[in-house]
Formats: structure tokens, C-alpha cells, sequence
DNA sequence: CGATATAGGATGCCATTGCAACTAATATTC
DNA sequence: GAATATTAGTTGCAATGGCATCCTATATCG
């Protein structure tokens, strides 16, 4: 009786190798990009929606965030209406590197869907986030 | 533009928590259940065969066996032939948990397949093959 | 046969991640 | 308005997992 569990945590684990090789240039961590994507795509928030979003522990969010800010690519600055808040924005290398991290995860997505038609991968994904929102609830 | 990684790399974190607190009355931690499982798949085996099967790194192999070895499911004995292998194989111990273990395991598929028709699955099942072909080579 | 290479496995180290428990700030309730 | 509750974020701890390195046993090559 097969199921997907196994695949999963195979492509995972896999999938953080290459990323991790991929962005050890710009000492960006396999489990700090996603948190610079997404400040990126939607500028200031803060780690409770980071964290919300992306599904992901609020003290692995917090950790992800420190790494970025001792990197230099996150800005960090408490909310002059809420002091519990944090606001975060990328600084200016934060900006001038998301470019290349696009590309390089571009790269993996690219060898990871090798012989996947677009269609089926509309599908995978569909599926997955099906999946996801089973998982999650 | 969407990738599939964030999905992979969510649904995996909340199987594990999942599977975890499914498997925590056996004392089998989510890193150590698909070593017991596999190695009652396919009865007498060593480690370097588990983590070529399963993609495992080996000394990740060794740790999650030397776990389930300490909980006494798995038993250890040097090949005779070749003493460089360790011939693992269940013990009376584990092979009594291991229908639980099947069981826990069918909850959480169930719960993460809910809504997921069968002929849909498969095709989850074959696209995940793929892509772990993919980034495992 | 002896030297070197290769193979299975173990150990130390580090990154990622979640949980429990905590702190500090704001909301709510009496 | 003071006591309590809730909320955002942090810290300590433990589990998972990969890489570099090492050890020991077998293979290979001169």
C-alpha cells in the first residue's frame, strides 16, 4: 500500500540539498529564502504573518529572520503603533539579491520538473495544495 | 510563479508532526518509522541497502537504526561473510509493533488524502515519482 | 604477498525545525 | 483603573538529517 509520505520526505530532503548548494554563495540557508521571497513579494509585514503564510513555527520564523538581519538582507524595526510587532523590509542588499536567489531556485524548479508537462504540473500543484490544506488543519 | 517546493516542504513539516505524536506511545520518532517499516518489508538487510532504497543519507541510516535498536525493535549481528556488514532484522518486539505502525500510518494518509480520489492519488503518486527521479539524480 | 584502494559503518559537527516556557506589550474584564 | 488574558516575539531544548572525517574489513593491483 503506497503512499505518498515516502516521496515526499525524499523530495524534500533532496530539494534542500540543492537549494542549500545553490545559495551558498550569498550565505542564504535552505531554510531562510523562503522567508526573503516572501517579504519581497509583499514589502514590510511581519513574522506573525510571515509565519501564518507560510505555515511555518513562529521561532523558526524568528530564527530565519535573525539569520537574514545578521546577513545584512532583512531590516527589522519595532511598530511605532504596536511595540510588539516587528516590522521587517529587505535593506538594499536584500533587494539586489533577490534577483538571484529567483534565479537560482528557477534553476532547481527546472530540474525538478524535468519531463513534467505544464499541464500536469497544474495538477501537481492543485494536488498538493490539497494535500497541504488536509495536513494543516 | 508558483513552485511546488513550498508545498513539498509544508506538507512535509506537518507530517512529521503528525506521524510523531501518532507514533509517540511506541517511543518510534517520525525519522526512524519508514527503517522499521522497510526493514519489514523486505526482512534481513543492512543499512547501506535501506539508504540506497530509501535515499537516505548512511549515517543518517545509522542513527535512526541505532534508535530503534536502543527501543528494541531491531536486532544487529555482524555478517559472517564480509564483517563489514551488519545483517538488521526485526525483533519479536518489532514485529509486534509493526501492524500499529501501519495503522498510525493509514490514519494520516487518510487524513491527508481526504477528498483525493483514488485514480487522482495515483497520479499524485506518479507525477511525485518523477520529480523525485528528478532531484535524486 | 604487500601496498593501496574501496566499502560499510560510526562519530562529531552544524543547519533546520517544532514545542514548552518565557518576556514584554496591548486588550479585555471586572 | 487594576487584574487578568491575549498576543508578538525570544530562548532553550530536543529530534531529524546531511557532510566531513575516521575506523575497520575486504578488494585490487603492483
Amino acid at each position: 500500500m503506497e503512499s505518498h509520505g515516502k516521496y515526499i520526505s525524499a523530495i524534500y530532503r533532496h530539494m534542500q540539498v540543492l537549494i542549500a548548494a545553490e545559495l551558498a554563495p550569498y550565505r542564504i540557508g535552505s531554510g531562510q529564502y523562503i522567508f526573503l521571497m516572501a517579504i519581497a513579494s509583499q514589502g514590510r509585514t511581519t513574522q506573525k504573518e510571515l509565519s501564518e503564510e507560510l505555515l511555518i513555527d513562529k521561532t523558526t520564523t524568528a530564527k530565519a529572520i535573525a539569520k537574514l538581519e545578521a546577513e545584512g538582507y532583512v531590516r527589522r524595526e519595532p511598530d511605532p503603533e504596536d511595540n510588539r510587532y516587528q516590522l521587517l523590509q529587505l535593506t538594499e542588499a536584500g533587494y539586489k539579491v533577490v534577483p538571484d536567489v529567483q534565479a537560482a531556485l528557477n534553476r532547481v524548479k527546472r530540474k525538478a520538473a524535468k519531463g513534467i508537462s505544464d499541464e500536469e504540473y497544474e495538477l501537481l500543484l492543485g494536488l498538493l495544495k490539497k494535500v497541504l490544506r488536509n495536513v494543516s488543519e
